[in-house]
RNA sequence: GGUGCCAUACCCAAGUGGUAAGGGAAAGGUCUGCAAAACCUUGAUGCAUCGGUUCGAAUCCGAUUGGCACCUCCA
């Protein structure tokens, strides 16, 4: 069955078909590392593994590269602004170096915790400054750059397609609308952009490199057009990212890309849409500091927050509140309690080939390589798990297979059997079951409450009483 | 000022021309000493409003209202 997937670029559902066999070259703009990643960071991160798992379940093998932004970056594009992880140095007295490998650690710690998949590469733009400079010189040789007031900038006007991906009318932009935002007289067209500084308004930056411009740093956007082709080739498949990402940064990666190697760059453009918080867009620096570890301290699970993603789609804006996000806890452990149910029954995994359950399989399969439409495979997953018509063993394969896709851990869960409790609950359970056989029942009572308050729930069944671990 | 996106039940959210997925909450039921848990059942004659196209529209077109985003921090 054939992959769909939105491109930016054409603004259209296209089928997916990759430059070589079966193997995707897919890049992905990583974190910059100047502070922890809030949960919105984190959406974005979570599209893009769903795509990789999308791929993979689809038969494809696939190539990711995601960058890690550890040089600082100004604040503004022109030569103002303040290099926002130096900014974190200052604040907390360490040098840029170490603020950059704390926030990288701390990054991959939720990225683990969220079961994302690893990229097969993690490239550092602090690694591959040769590989920019480099990239600068061919745009040099090419005529596309110019130096002025000390840096080298970019000329779009020496490109004739110039915010293809965007779509931009470049006649009816406004430039620096923003109060906080200056021009930068040293343009030649407002919307060139500087692929090399060597003159910064708040002086030396920590992070200096020699190039032939001069002692300096690298511009935004040739990181990723650098190291992109350096791993993946000058033209690859698949380049996904923020929808922020579009008027700009990926606006001037294409334009250096392609001015660069006279040809495509970037063959499916895939963008993913934002988490939106109570104040409207997730902001660092306004509102609740929404992180992972912040919605780990109030008691949810991090797949509480993947499965919560996945109920919504990648190109739809999604509003985040704990209250959603409490609802998706629920649902996501009432999955995971019907799997448990299963194996303690003697669910095991077997080969998918009875009607229905093929049925549910393709099903699946059509929604998710429909555009990732993931709230849509989740009902499915639903549907399988109320389908009595099925095997159990049918269930619990379909679930494992629909889970290569959500990633939302089922093949951990163990069977309850496995699940241990101390001594003391359980002798207090007995002591229960004995208080309730004698039918004095302000003594089970009281017993029920004590394992509570230890933190077990009491399940009386048919079958007898049992305990359960309160989540 | 310019550009783009969105508006579906109490909440979250799919559905892009063929008669409204799913989850959560709620209600009723089974079970139970009572609870909890579990399981079963129930839910929009209608998809912001108005008009149009069509045999047929949540889906297409136009207008209106409301929300959001982007136009050099941003995922």
């Amino acid at each position: 069955m054939p992959v769909f997937l939105y491109n930016t670029m054409s603004r259209s559902l296209e089928t997916f078909q990759p430059m070589q066999g079966n193997e995707v070259g897919l890049y992905s703009c990583g974190p910059t590392v100047y502070n922890y990643a809030h949960i919105g960071n984190l959406r974005t991160f979570l599209f893009e593994d769903l795509l990789k798992r999308t791929l993979q379940v689809s038969g494809f093998t696939v190539n990711h590269v995601m960058n890690i932004t550890d040089v600082g970056h100004l604040t503004g594009d022109g030569d103002e602004g303040e290099d926002k992880i130096e900014k974190m140095a200052n604040q907390t007295h360490k040098t840029v170096w170490e603020i950059a490998q704390f926030y990288t650690d701390a990054f991959f710690n939720d990225y683990d915790a969220l079961n994302l998949i690893r990229p097969k590469v993690v490239c550092k733009a602090t690694d591959h400054i040769q590989q920019m400079i480099d990239l600068i010189k061919r745009l040099e040789d090419g005529g596309h750059t110019y130096v002025s007031g000390g840096n080298v900038y970019f000329s779009i006007d020496s490109i004739p397609d110039y915010g293809k991906l965007a779509r931009l009318d470049l006649s009816s932009l406004q430039t620096a609308v923003r109060e906080d935002v200056q021009a930068d007289d040293n343009k030649k067209n407002s919307k060139d952009f500087v692929l090399w500084f060597t003159k910064s308004k708040h002086g030396e930056q920590a992070m200096m490199w020699d190039s032939p411009w001069g002692r300096g740093f690298p511009g935004w956007h040739i990181e990723c057009s650098a190291m992109s082709m350096y791993y993946l080739g000058e033209s690859f498949d698949i380049h996904c990212g923020g929808i922020d990402a579009i008027p700009v940064h990926h606006t001037n990666e294409i334009a250096q890309s392609e001015a660069a190697t006279g040809k495509e760059w970037v063959k499916y453009w895939m963008h993913g849409e934002f988490l939106l918080d109570e104040t409207g867009k997730m902001s660092k620096s306004k509102g609740e500091f929404l992180t992972l570890s912040l919605l780990k301290s109030k008691g949810f699970d991090p797949m509480d927050y993947r499965y919560f993603c996945l109920g919504g789609h990648y190109r739809s804006q999604l509003k985040f509140s704990f209250e959603a996000l409490e609802t998706a806890k629920t649902a996501r452990s009432n999955v995971y309690d019907r799997i448990r149910r299963m194996l303690a029954a003697g669910a095991k995994n077997t080969s998918l080939d009875g009607e229905k359950a093929l049925e549910y399989k393709n099903a699946f399969l059509e929604h998710i390589q429909h555009d990732l439409n993931s709230p849509r495979a989740l009902a499915d997953l639903w549907g399988v798990l109320k389908d009595d018509t099925l095997s159990i063993d049918e269930k619990y394969s379909l679930a494992m297979f629909f889970d290569q896709v959500f990633g939302l851990g089922l093949q951990t869960i163990e069977k309850p059997e496995e699940e241990s409790f101390p001594e003391e609950a359980l002798a207090l359970l007995q002591k229960r079951v004995e208080a309730k056989k004698e039918k004095n029942w302000a003594l089970a009572d009281s017993l029920r409450s004590e394992l509570d308050a230890m933190g077990f729930m009491v399940k009386d069944s048919p079958a007898g009483s049992s305990l359960e671990k309160k989540m």
